[in-house]
DNA sequence: TGCGCTTAGGTAAACGTTTACTAAAATTAA
DNA sequence: TTAATTTTAGTAAACGTTTACCTAAGCGCA
């Protein structure tokens, strides 16, 4: 099919191994038979088999990229800043997302064996023992926002029980009394620490359960949440909602049901993604430094990769930063609260 | 390092063969060796090398996917849907962005070259004989909203030309008539084609080339020219941008500058991206099936693989959608128009 | 002219698989 | 028991590269 290097040193009349070596500049060859070969190479439309050539040399100049999911805004940040930092070290990204399961993810990894050089892994489901079960012990692994523990591999992680803890402390501070939450997905690593430091910051009085609703991440499962609050007996003053997606489609809700925000319903998010700032009021946020969290690992990944004696089994967190929009403003002193 | 096939056989006293066909389930062994393999497999965590076996059976189970970019709604919502559609048939997704020009594009294609079983291309520099040049003529080839004519593989394309002349009629029959058009970037194929659509419908006379404002599709250029149209001498009563972004960009400035939309100056984009719907006023724009794109053309790029002999050289229009929101209603009839 | 040294280019092994071919073992038939 | 047949498992070639090693040619010097 394709033109081998065979095909080329035959028409340049030379062996292989002299093809090999004017294309790639290694070894001596006279201006001659260079030239020759290009020209075959030229003719012919050779372009290197790069499965062979990683083969032998065991280098693929590949990363591997397993991520829970694909679409919506938050991972667009994470592939932008994953993307940019391997365009700047040249390297390729395979990609592989969506698994429901451990088994499915398990099934990804093994099926990028062989043609990645390393791993950025961003997995509910992945754990230390399967990771070693899967991959082999010396492929340099980086983690992001994943459970597994950080003896196998290095790991990065947002500060979500940080993050949400500032935004309820600052609601509080704000003069808001009952404050709701809007969970994501019970399975969910980040949701459950962002539950957690909502909890924590209300202290264990105040974080009344029927105050959680469960969402799933989605602008849908926060519009619903939404309206389950805006009918509620006794209406929330606050909500903080686990990510900015479920915050807006809350918006959407409460506007929908004439419940003004923030003067009935003060509103905060989670993720600082683009459209927050454009919504009408501009929402209230954690930035999660996402485009620098994809960076930082894809950079300590290419590292663990040339150097893999000196990877840092380390678990570095990112901080997070409260972004103060007018999706809630302080509250007036003046207005009775509660029925 | 890694587990081969070797430490398989030797552990488990059989052949390389033997292993092969325990494992992959060609051929018959005995249930006692095939035990004897699993556990051996499974003790040494062994996992095939890829790339050896794509050399030899001549297949990936990979796409390769040339984008120009990563970042941003749009991209999302493309790869989103290449995604999904890739995993239903199991594929892996290479991706490669951001090249900017011919000669990055051509290297990023080169270095799929053996890695992928097709790729699909969506790029402003590529064209048919660059394809020709640096890809085996053999290789599956898909290209979507991408100059290079349909010769060489079929082709996708959104119908940008359409839909830009759908919304500029739009508000020439809401009564708008100073319309100006904030363009995309200039070398690039799908803004070209927006611009041709506004100039068409607005006809030689109208389309005075002061109306134009130069854009790069993101959010700071439609800032940019959004400034200049709310200090504009003559202001136009209507603007078109190229994108959502910059639409929103645009709305922005106008919005600062204490310019209403849509009283004083209506606004139209395009895309559709999600955030369209939340801005205030929501966005009218021109929806086009981004997602869809990106699933019809790895379809068409899975059934060139599975039998490229009736792979089907055509172009197909993705027809777009006019999505009618507050940014643009009818003009009030009473309102006195220029100065 | 002949010797040694340098240099160019060829041969073949290796990377980790799959698989065609073949040999050995087990089973059946006589 | 032996021959014929089937089943199991091993050997080696092949995929497309790179590269260690070696041979042959070119060169300068005596």
């Amino acid at each position: 099919m394709a033109a081998t290097i065979k095909d080329v040193a035959l028409r340049a009349r030379v062996s292989i191994a002299s093809v090999s070596r004017a294309l790639n500049g290694t070894g001596v060859v006279t201006e001659k038979t260079r030239e020759r070969v290009l020209r075959a190479a030229e003719h012919l439309h050779y372009t290197p088999h790069q499965a062979a050539r990683s083969l032998i040399n065991g280098r693929t100049g590949t990363i591997g990229v397993l991520l829970p999911d694909m679409y919506g805004e938050y991972f667009s940040e994470l592939i932008g800043g994953i993307d940019r930092a391997a365009r700047l070290r040249g390297l390729q990204l395979l990609v592989s997302s969506s698994h429901g399961n451990a088994d499915e993810a398990a099934l990804a990894l093994r099926s990028m064996n062989g043609r990645v050089d390393g791993v950025l892994i961003m997995s509910p489901h992945v754990d230390a023992p399967l990771l070693s079960r899967v991959l082999p012990a010396t492929l340099p692994t980086v983690l992001m926002n994943t459970p597994a523990d950080a003896n196998r591999a290095p790991a990065f992680a947002t500060d979500n029980f940080g993050g949400a803890r500032a935004m309820v402390e600052h609601l509080r501070s704000l003069g808001y009394q009952r404050i709701a939450h809007i969970a994501g997905p019970g399975s969910n690593y980040e949701a459950g620490e962002r539950l957690r430091g909502y909890q924590t910051a209300l202290g264990p009085k105040l974080a009344a359960s029927e105050l959680v609703y469960r969402g799933a991440f989605t602008e849908e499962s926060g519009y619903l949440a939404g309206r389950q609050i805006a009918a509620a007996p006794q209406r929330p003053d606050a909500v903080f909602a686990a990510n900015d997606m479920m915050a807006i489609g809350c918006l959407f809700a409460l506007t929908e049901a004439g419940v003004r925000v923030p003067e009935d319903v003060a509103l905060g998010g989670f993720d600082d993604i683009p459209i927050a700032r454009y919504v009408t009021p501009p929402l209230t946020t954690v930035r999660a430094q996402t485009t620098e969290l994809g960076r930082l690992a894809l950079e300590e990944l290419a590292a663990a990769i040339e150097a893999p004696e000196k990877a840092q089994r380390t678990r570095r967190i990112l901080a997070t930063q409260l972004v103060i929009r007018a999706s809630c403003s302080a509250k007036p002193a003046a207005r009775l609260n509660g029925k």
